[in-house]
DNA sequence: ATTTTTCATGAAAGCGTTTTCTACACTTGC
DNA sequence: GCAAGTGTAGAAAACGCTTTCATGAAAAAT
């Protein structure tokens, strides 16, 4: 009962017409007597034709695919972005061919020629560094790229975000606020821009306003996972640091639950505050205080600006900054 | 500095030879002279050409391009198997097309056509529930299909998963085990087989080797968000209900916290076993005790099979099943 | 030295569309 | 009644590759 694959060519024969008007029919071009069109597509229903999208991409030079590149989809903070990305492209008609980064470099290289290669009309990528060869070849391609949910710090790339300056500022501000004066900065690499340049700059802007010196052994680098907050609350312990400021919500809850174990009463005796306000700072008791983040959002966003890009309109602004906001839930006094 | 697209045409000409050469040579064809392949990457290196995939899928009928339909990426679980799936597509160098359908049957019958449209070369299709239209569709087209994370309960397609009777009578057992004789299940759907079907038929058999009669209202039908369990707890709260059976995370979590919050001890006035083991399991506070999935490998072995079913290799056996485990954490009492 | 094999390569026909150009048959406008 | 438009449609050339078939040269076999 296997049905050979139906052309554009058999429904043209069987509708008597020729390929040029059948193909009008399907694009919704006008140029088409109503009569024919209806016989057209009756054709078309009843041999269930189904127009190859890959014949289509050749010829139109447009493949209505677009390239998402993902450090990981198992990060709650990268799933969300992914899934408003996803949204927004199904809505114009887009399909997402996904790529996980790990956030290495050289499989960033990779991926992305991969995609270049097949033809993407534009690409997302998400990621917290970028190397100078990867950014040559975003602008050395002539296919659209937007940034989401980071910022390229040489400001070269189209992106969306929100201000990690500012609600970083405003997070650590509220903890010294609350009393504490050793507070410590509890971070990815410090290499990445997104913590080394922009949060960490928050972070010294609130001390610096309340009149706190900035020191060095305040601030703990790490990776983004449970397992080294829980390492981490171990060396917070036994010092005098009565509050953190984290800059990944599953390291925060790692930290969270690492002093929960070995008996540091939060927030009473240790406050802390996350940033990216995933499922996760909400899963945890207590409950994680923590930056909001429009995370679908800026997905969303992103895409949006991805498909202003691949029609050519004119951006007025390629770095777009969205509201963010500072949740009080459970791990912070008030 | 635009560089016009370099076609292989333009590498033929640079290089002195035909397209057919430097198609061998770009495909690693071994009729070529050394010599030859030599000065063909070279010219290829210099002009830095790039294989169009949409050409060469149109000439070779192959796109190694295949499609994910996902119900949602921003669920651990799913996301877990979409990791597995795409790491061993990559390692057999294919792409992957995401889909997000929201388990909404229109949404699957749209997603699987215009996967179907570009040419996809094979489809994992992940979900809970299968429509007849659907599982037509699928026998109908000659794109090789497999299900990842669940059974089609008419084993006509070829599926990877564990073996959700057993394993949820082997959870119910050890909550009888402990004393408990009122033990709620808490699903989703019971109109989708995994609930309706298997797990409450591993449910139903526990309780029979332990002589202990069904009881109807002890099924509790709700959706697999985190705020359906925090619900369910209060409705829980006020029977004589010791202990359930969860067939999801999120929701066990809501249910674990929702208790909590409402004074009840967990385990020592409720116990609670879960389904999934994703990361939510161990965030929680107790920690959940849960059925263990290989959840990465599930995904990672439906690509592998999806990869034999391509390449038209034989399957001795199409409905796989990996094995599970059982672990006790926080909340069952030992 | 001649025939047969093998090897390396080129020519050209697709693959299934879109799109440009051309053409024809009608309407209009005057 | 004729020139100029205006829809409606077809022919055919791309699009950038893979692949089959043919071919000539070199190697091997006789």
């Amino acid at each position: 009962m296997e049905k050979q694959t139906v052309t554009i060519y058999d429904v043209a024969r069987e509708a008597g017409v020729s390929m040029a008007t059948v193909s009008r029919v399907v694009n919704g071009n006008q140029n088409v007597k109503p009569a024919t069109r209806q016989r057209v597509n009756d054709v078309i229903d009843k041999l269930d034709y189904r127009p190859n999208a890959v014949a289509r991409g050749l010829a139109s030079k447009k493949s209505t695919t677009i390239g998402v590149i993902i450090p990981d989809v198992t990060n709650g903070y990268f799933a969300s972005l992914a899934r408003g990305i996803d949204d927004v492209a199904s809505m114009y008609k887009y399909n997402i061919i996904m790529e996980n980064s790990d956030e290495n470099d050289q499989k960033e290289m990779l991926v992305l020629n991969t995609l270049l290669a097949k033809q993407v009309d534009g690409i997302i990528f998400m990621g917290n560094r970028v190397t100078d060869k990867l950014r040559d070849e975003f602008s050395h391609s002539r296919t659209p790229i937007v940034f989401a949910g980071s910022v390229d710090d040489q400001e070269s790339v189209p992106s969306v975000s929100i201000d990690y300056v500012e609600s970083t500022a405003e997070a650590v501000s509220k903890l010294i606020k609350e009393g504490n004066k050793k507070i410590a900065f509890i971070s990815g690499s410090l290499s990445e821009p997104i913590n080394g340049k922009y949060r960490l700059a928050g972070y010294k802007q609130a001390l610096k306003e309340a009149g706190i010196k900035f020191d060095e052994k305040l601030i703990f680098e790490t990776d983004y996972s449970y397992e080294s907050g829980i390492k981490l609350a171990s060396q917070l312990k036994d010092t005098d640091i009565t509050a953190a400021f984290a800059g990944d919500d599953r390291l925060a809850a790692g930290v969270l639950n690492g002093l929960t174990d070995q008996g540091v009463k939060v927030p009473d005796q240790f406050a802390l505050i996350t940033s990216n306000d995933t499922q996760v700072a909400q899963l945890v008791r207590p409950q994680l205080t923590s930056i909001t983040q429009p995370l679908y959002d800026i997905g969303a966003v992103s895409m949006r600006l991805l498909t202003k890009l691949m029609n050519k309109e004119e951006i007025d602004e390629p770095t777009i900054t969205l509201p963010y906001g500072l949740d009080s839930r459970e791990t912070t006094k008030k």
